[in-house]
DNA sequence: ATGACTGGTGTGACCAGA
């Protein structure tokens, strides 16, 4: 077989071209990275979903938000076995982040703002993999607002923003994603003027988002997808998925040094539509390799 | 505009989500 296929010129081109790209996938084995991210509203009970989107799609580095789950009942086996080293701040009931990798170490960095009390939602969780720092964040939803769950929301955003200015400025490669629960303009929001006056699209909310942008911030998805309508949640209410009314409110936000190695993202959309799904699509970038 | 779903908790006319 491989000697007639070597015994003509067309064969032997052939040949010796499988041969370098064996030898540069030996070499070079992830010439890109996929980074996704995906709030999936409760980790054990997504679970198998959860698993067969891993499955399906294989990303490289996966940061989860409610995980709604303690500490010691996230499911590590089943993460382990599907192939993913993990981190993850839990915490009863609610909120709830975690990073994970597949065939790389995972270093975390810090779990938590600075500034936040001891007692805080698990909410921030940031660690480095492969010489890149990956935030993995969930903002507050900060309703009803006015008031005290808005004003902790801004808080929390103030905290944020400052620890963002420490990190855009780093000669390291650097993203922050996750679940901001924050429309950043009307292209984000299927029916805008419903949106006003809710804590994800409030003036002050988009003020606190652009100011983040404005660091120095790339927000990948919307630059890949300049025009277009796109969406990453959807309401459990109203056959909002079927209607196709949606939400762009989980975001990549890149540093200078890893924005210009942007290639690709889309949402996985699909995912959507399985039975016992979240009310969140997994979201995803891929970076080519510095 | 309202209430419609869902997961977690642990049976609460529960809470929170977005």
């Amino acid at each position: 077989m491989i000697n007639r296929c070597f015994n003509t010129k067309k064969g032997l081109l052939f040949g010796i071209l499988s041969f370098l790209l064996e030898i540069h996938e030996l070499n070079f084995p992830k010439l890109i990275m996929k980074i996704a991210t995906y709030n999936v509203n409760g980790v054990n009970g997504r679970l198998p979903v959860l698993l067969r989107w891993l499955e399906e799609t294989k990303p490289d580095v996966v940061c989860l938000q409610e995980l709604k789950a303690p500490q010691d009942k996230f499911p590590l086996q089943a993460i382990n076995d599907a192939g993913y080293e993990a981190i993850w701040h839990g915490q009863k009931s609610w909120n709830g982040v975690a990073i994970l990798a597949r065939g790389m170490e995972i270093q975390e960095l810090r779990r938590g703002l600075p500034g936040d009390d001891d007692d805080s939602p698990s909410r921030y969780i940031e660690a480095s993999i492969n010489g890149m720092v990956i935030g993995c964040l969930y903002l507050p939803n900060g309703n009803p607002a006015p008031g005290p769950k808005f004003d902790y929301k801004l808080d929390w955003f103030e905290r944020f923003t400052l620890h963002a200015k420490q990190l855009v400025e780093m000669n390291l490669p650097v993203v922050l994603v996750g679940d901001y629960n924050v429309m950043p303009t009307e292209l984000d929001v299927y029916k805008p003027e419903r949106w006003v006056e809710d804590a994800l699209f409030r003036p002050e909310t988009r003020a606190a988002f652009k100011r983040v942008v404005d660091q120095g911030w790339t927000d990948a998805i919307r630059t890949l997808y300049p025009e277009e309508k796109i969406y990453t949640f959807y309401d459990y209410f109203r056959n909002a998925y079927g209607r196709d009314a949606g939400l762009r409110i989980d975001h990549f936000l890149l540093n200078p040094a890893l924005a210009k190695r942007l290639k690709r993202g889309a949402v996985d959309r699909h995912v959507r539509g399985w039975e016992k799904t979240s009310d969140h699509c997994p979201v995803w970038i891929e970076l080519m390799e510095a």
